[in-house]
DNA sequence: AGAGTTATGGCGACCATTTACGACGTTTCA
DNA sequence: TGAAACGTCGTAAATGGTCGCCATAACTCT
């Protein structure tokens, strides 16, 4: 494999030239650069990337850590950073924090030691405080979905308190007034937040809150199946389900199904996120719009403005919105 | 931070013994050993990953290529392989083909430049040439979901082939006789392999396959849709639909659904992929297993058998096997 | 005591970047 | 004409862990 020395040597000039050639920051004559990129054509010359990193301490990559890489919430926001940093030359390492707050913290670890340039964060488990000191490490960090008002500038998310208001306004607006809420695991700040909207909704609306009508989920299909069937055994009256995502839903209208009800007739669904997968099943999931693929992207081009120094235009904030499909109906009186 | 120089100069050893106490492949005495360890606990050292790259000409990191990070196919398996490595300390680069032979091709140099140890590849669009020079290259390769028989031993794939062919035969069975097919893009290769299989199984039961019942679809919930338009609008009886995969199958259903079909009354359908979701849309569906997670992983720990040199055994190879659920149902008569 | 084994030190190669410094040569302007 | 300014390019050192090779020691076993 060629080396810048043997690119200098044949071109006929020192290695700070080549160098200078190759990080176009200095000032080089015409015909010596043409001169050392001949050479470095010739030799099909590739920079050693590790020498280069050692240098410069600059490893051009980038680590994501996120909760989990199956199921179909991370996805899309993988695919978005993967794109616009790869459009950029930055390359993408991931790791997975599962949601515990040992395995985060040790992920963040294994991401630094491994030379990241920089991090982006979708983690649950850990403290505020602890991500707030990492912020003043040596290696920038962006937070996903997640908001700590001290590092807000930091912090790409979505009001999830909003966007559980707004699924339970949609069912009080339609005459529900009985209504059931499948949570997310308590432990994880998105899945308070939105129960808090939902709380507030239907606060706002002269409601109590029942305990007895919230079930705390997984947030997966199974979360759903066992929200359903302890909401059947309650015994309690609804009319309407929020569940906290929609792969909740899924299980839920999946146990509903099972048992022979009409859905929406029978009772009404909202879900969370607008995963893919929400207008294919029956019936068309109404849902909250959770634009994750887009906070990827920023995420991802927040680093290459302000780290890399790209000169990018990074979007603005956005906000939860609700998509009426099927599962929600007016209550028949 | 601290060097090794200076781990060396507080221990009282040369940079050599603080270097073998690292990477436990030569003898130290106890003694120095304990000397080493104390002073590069003292001084809080973490070899410089730069450096260790360049000096050792290994970066400890393996790159995935894939065709795409969104839908629900890929996640599970970028997951198995995280784990996996990670669990070794290696970490994972992601890049995605977009199943484009450029953009595959592309990606390969850039996980390669970028010093990857070796790579894991699932490329639809590139030539089985292409890979077989590749895999002469110095950077190892494994391939998943892809059969090529001069590279055979780095290949992980399942035999789509027979998927497709137990997914036809189980509507033999029960009795369906005319049968539509919803294949992927014939540019990849699985989708090909499955309809061979498709063709084969009519053949041995003495049926012709009818081109006018056989769609191209693009392997999205789109796909199933417009195959499932185009069916209707041909005008051929048909009383079971086999679709390259889960999601053109939801995709189709919610077509029938739409003009108020019975599912599975009126028409049967069979899947392929047995992704997460197959089992909460309604009707449940009979699918194909595809165990995509076990095959990351299995690619996963052949790299740390074969390129790290770890001891670790690797599994054996797998079967597609049809999960029988509810989407296709005993033809009435 | 001599031979064999184990432990340790020294050294150079690996290789792109950055910085400081200086040496030219050319241009510009007083 | 002389000096200052500037553009261009070279030199040299530091960055930092690994690995192989060779040279010493310091043991152990006959």
């Amino acid at each position: 494999m060629a080396t810048i020395y043997d690119v200098s040597q044949l071109a006929g000039v020192s290695l700070a030239t080549v160098s200078r050639v190759m990080n176009k920051n200095a000032n080089v004559s015409e015909k010596t650069r043409q001169k050392v990129l001949a050479a470095m054509a010739q030799l099909d010359y590739k920079p050693n990337t590790f020498a280069q990193s050692l240098a410069s301490n600059c490893s051009n990559s980038v680590g994501v850590l996120v909760s989990q890489l199956d199921g179909p919430y991370y996805g899309p926001m993988m695919a978005e950073i993967e794109a616009s940093l790869r459009a950029e030359n930055k390359h993408v390492i991931i790791a997975v924090g599962h949601s515990n707050a040992a395995t985060e913290m040790d992920s963040v670890e294994f991401l630094i030691g491994r030379g990241c340039d920089a991090l982006i964060l979708d983690v649950e488990a850990v403290s505020d405080e602890y991500l707030i000191e990492l912020s003043q490490g040596p290696t920038p960090i962006v937070l996903i979905n997640r908001y700590i008002a001290q590092i807000s500038d930091r912090c790409i998310y979505l009001n999830n308190e909003l966007g559980g208001y707004l699924a339970t306004e949609h069912l009080l607006k339609l005459g529900h007034q009985e209504i059931a809420y499948i949570s997310g695991p308590k432990n994880k700040h998105d899945a308070c937040e939105r129960l808090d909207g939902h709380m507030r909704a239907l606060a706002e609306h002269g409601l109590a809150f029942d305990p007895q009508l919230c079930f705390e989920g997984n947030y997966k299909e199974e979360g759903g199946v066992d929200g359903m069937r302890y909401l059947f055994a309650s015994g309690k009256p609804f009319t309407a389900v929020v569940c906290a995502n929609d792969q909740m839903v899924s299980g839920a209208i999946s146990v509903c199904l099972e048992l022979g009800m009409k859905i929406p007739e029978q009772l009404s669904f909202v879900g969370y996120d607008n995963i893919p997968f929400a207008r294919y099943i029956s019936p068309k999931l109404t849902t909250i719009n959770n634009p994750i693929h887009e906070m990827g992207k920023m995420a991802a081009l927040w680093l290459l403005k302000n780290v890399f120094k790209n000169d990018i235009e990074v979007m603005s904030v956005f906000s939860p919105e609700l998509v009426a499909r099927e599962s929600a109906k007016q209550l028949a009186r």
